[in-house]
DNA sequence: GCAAAAGTGTTGTCTCTACACCCATGA
DNA sequence: TCATGGGTGTAGAGACAACACTTTTGC
């Protein structure tokens, strides 16, 4: 397709921001660039769309040729699309961010494609920056969507592996948050909220301490009521 | 940019779904295509995006260009990007759609480019379809964003004229969630919620009935806590 | 017994719902 | 005086924060 006036052909890509929890805080898959622009630098993975390639195909594509990870059994949701000029400075390149969330997982094998890619911690590159593009924005939109998410959904279980503890869960709504929660409360709470969690009538003990229940995720995906962040309030865009 | 093995040069659009209130009913804005594809059917404004131009800015222009709306004035926001292989049959066409809200207001004039832009209901798109494209879709998406949104934040203002009445805004949660909000109950939720209202001094008579205080909006953008809608519970993606 | 984590009970506070009720105007 | 919409008071229900307390394990 060719330029007309007030038209511009642009080259469309995807940007994946995989978080995960892993030792007790907020990951991200991150890759060192191969290539100009920005060579060496850090930057999310992501791809070119192809021709007669939906968004969620090319999301599903590259997160398996970059990381190995299996589309399939991860969420994952469109972002937000960013598109200022001058974010490439290889010209007019569009990317649409998905965020996808990753629970118990291998180290990702550096797949057919990528370099490397390693979790990295996610909060250096909150305040500070580093990351090449506009991928520090793109993070930081990502957080803020899944902190808001873990508030009226259920995805808090697609950070955990097929069967998890309360305390498991627990965690995982500090570590994105960033601050402590209630363990005596959020046991009622996810308890009481209907169809997030199943038992399995097995048990596992810690290293010290009491057993505690195994659950696996229920069917639901709406949390109501919500379940709200203390202190810093959802500021929706 | 031309075409490298998995890398397609694609068309960029952005589309408007413009909402107001008008006789007690929601209304989306909407043009007769003057041109093929879809000649002749009804479709959301929309343009394609220009080489040095960020996406917001497109939005504005085209809302201007399309409408005669100053998009300076009206609150709007990026609502998702839809791709699917095959949505336009002109080729690849990525669109970029936006959610605008206005409120008092002229009927559209015809601007330089359009057609004709008038204001429909758009209650028997949400149902039936018949807008070109997938614009049905992403109409269906636009309200249950702007049903969303009236819970947590103050967007419901910008329904409003810059000067109004607790009833007039009541009417925008009514029309927009399409069930009917205890006057009472609601009178004093937002003016307890800060900086969501700022009383003007001024009163308005209604045709028959007691004196209403006129309001303007206040500074306030997120409702804390919200104001949820009544039966049919938020279903978020 | 002690530490540690799991899990239960209870109480005060806050918010919402549902409604009764009063207020100010035009006809 | 009545109809109509604006605005206030109040009682009951539900949810949540805070925290005391019990349970179950390893050491």
């Amino acid at each position: 397709m060719t330029n007309h006036a007030g038209r511009a052909a642009t080259t469309l890509t995807v940007d994946l921001v995989v978080l995960t929890v892993r030792y007790g805080t907020l990951h991200v898959l991150l890759i060192e660039r191969g290539n100009e622009p920005f060579r060496g630098q850090l930057a999310l993975p992501g791809g070119f769309v192809r021709a007669e390639e939906d968004l969620d195909d090319t999301a599903a594509r590259e997160l398996t040729e970059e990381t190995g990870l299996d589309a399939g059994r991860l969420y994952f949701e469109q972002l937000r699309t960013y598109a200022t000029p001058g974010r490439d400075p290889r010209g007019r390149v569009v990317t649409v961010a998905y965020l996808a969330i990753q629970g118990f997982l291998p180290e990702p094998s550096a797949g057919t494609d990528a370099a490397d890619a390693h979790w990295r911690p996610v909060e250096p590159f909150l305040t500070g920056g580093g990351l090449a593009f506009d991928h520090d924005a793109i993070l930081c939109d990502a957080v803020e969507r899944a902190r808001a998410k873990l508030e009226y959904t259920t995805v808090a279980t697609a950070f955990c592996p097929p069967q998890f503890t309360i305390g498991d869960l627990r965690q995982v709504y500090e570590v994105v948050w960033g601050q402590p929660v209630d363990p005596r409360n959020f046991h009622r709470k996810v308890l009481g909220a209907e169809g997030f969690l199943e038992a399995t009538g097995q048990q596992r003990l810690p290293e010290t301490g009491r057993p505690a229940n195994l659950y696996r995720r229920g069917p639901a995906t709406v949390l109501t009521p919500p379940m709200l962040r203390p202190q810093p309030q959802a500021r929706p865009r």
